[in-house]
DNA sequence: GTGGTCTAGACCACG
DNA sequence: GTGGTCTAGACCACT
């Protein structure tokens, strides 16, 4: 099954997209199979806190995109050839990417600055996973 | 006067968070400066095609934040001291960047592959910024 | 045993409403007699191919307004007396006519005008059931 | 204006269809001209006691068959040229008679019984009205 | 239990 | 004030 442990709802913008987006990058990082099912309306609604509703529209949403494959009274689940795969994780690379250069130029980094200042975060970020990890399992070590 | 030329509206967030975010922008990239004018409520509006109203949420929450100065009957201002400016700048800086890499490793990307991504798409994005200038200055030299 | 032949599902109301409209149908029309077997909640799913909890459904709301009886081991069976049959058929048809009239004259017909056309009607849908049985027939006679 | 004085919620169906249902037939009866106005959101879902939200998919239904206009921040209107008026009116009236009458067959009555009953329930419905409106005056009389 | 739809209330951008 | 969208809760048909 689909995880949802490291999904954290963000204040700005809309739900639903927010659910569409991981499970995008989950499709895309090779975390969610093809063919896997993916948690039901209520379910996946009661463990992020949410209305049914709003899961439904990301799902809905990921079936006109060919991304989900819904029948009624069964589970719900991933449709994702490797093409299609492949595809969604350029255009998430690629969207973010631009995205980012585009922040950087705006504030007048020169590309060095802004490759350094990943890197810099990047390591941040990396201690930050490292502890995090090293208290999870402090505590389940307990 | 703050130049809102290589402004273009987005579709995905609200209008005035855009708005706010391009000013915030100017101010860290040194574009505007301490104590100077922004347009009127009437002239953004017209320049942005969008409603006067959205214009004035957008000032009244950087006045809000202590960024704009209104004063009645007079224009409004830009109000960053230096110490402000940077840290506005950090704020951009930092979110933008660690928003990136924390997608970047959702994907499973190591940090070689991103920051070469990240190479790619800003030697792209300067040929665009070049072809479109090159266009543009042919157009003005006409 | 009760005929569910010409019985076709509208995609406009409730499947389970349908039923019951249908057997109330058969039973004002006297094609359905009293004490006659109505089919078992499995057969008719299967026939109607629906599921069985909307046959249970409709099956129990027509026990609650006391048109069938359902004894546990054996079949459910119509319970109309003459009267009850009387008053159905004069529930149908009053109910009906009066949503038609309704309708005919909220789009401002005449009385003669509205006849006309109902005549009308009348007769093309005498040609398509005409049509339609000797197709039938044909087909039965192969 | 459009008027909804003699609209009531029936508890059948839907009731965003209902007043798709009261548009149409108040284009087709030619109560509601081309180019009129109708109440916004707001104010018909305070007149029908609904949530403005249910207007709003009427509404954005009826934009999507091209009978109605809608402007943001500036009120939706009629827009029924008297070709497309023609075609709801012959819509409604070919459905509504078409069902009446197969209900009529289904109960076995032929044309003539059909018809008898239809006139008599005409002239119940006029003195109905009549009686109506005769209370109506009276009030207003008084 | 599953997916799908209808209604409800709050918020946003706009004239 | 206007229209448009997001989220919420209840109900229906179905496995």
């Amino acid at each position: 099954m689909i995880s949802f442990d490291n999904f954290i709802l963000e204040s700005d913008g809309p739900i639903y997209l927010q659910i569409i987006r991981h499970i995008k990058q989950g499709i895309a990082a090779g975390t969610m199979a093809d063919q896997e099912e993916v948690p039901s309306r209520r379910v996946l609604s009661a463990l992020l806190g949410v209305n049914p509703n709003t899961i439904q529209k990301a799902y809905h949403l990921l079936e006109m995109e060919g991304i989900l494959l819904s029948r009624s009274g069964s589970k719900s689940c991933i449709c994702a050839d490797p093409g299609k795969r492949r595809q969604i994780r350029q255009e998430l690379l690629q969207n973010d990417t631009r995205n980012w250069v585009a922040a950087m130029k705006s504030l007048k980094l020169t590309r060095e600055e802004a490759l350094e200042l990943a890197q810099q975060i990047w390591k941040e970020n990396d201690c930050m996973d490292n502890g995090w990890r090293t208290e999870h399992d402090k505590e389940k070590g307990k």
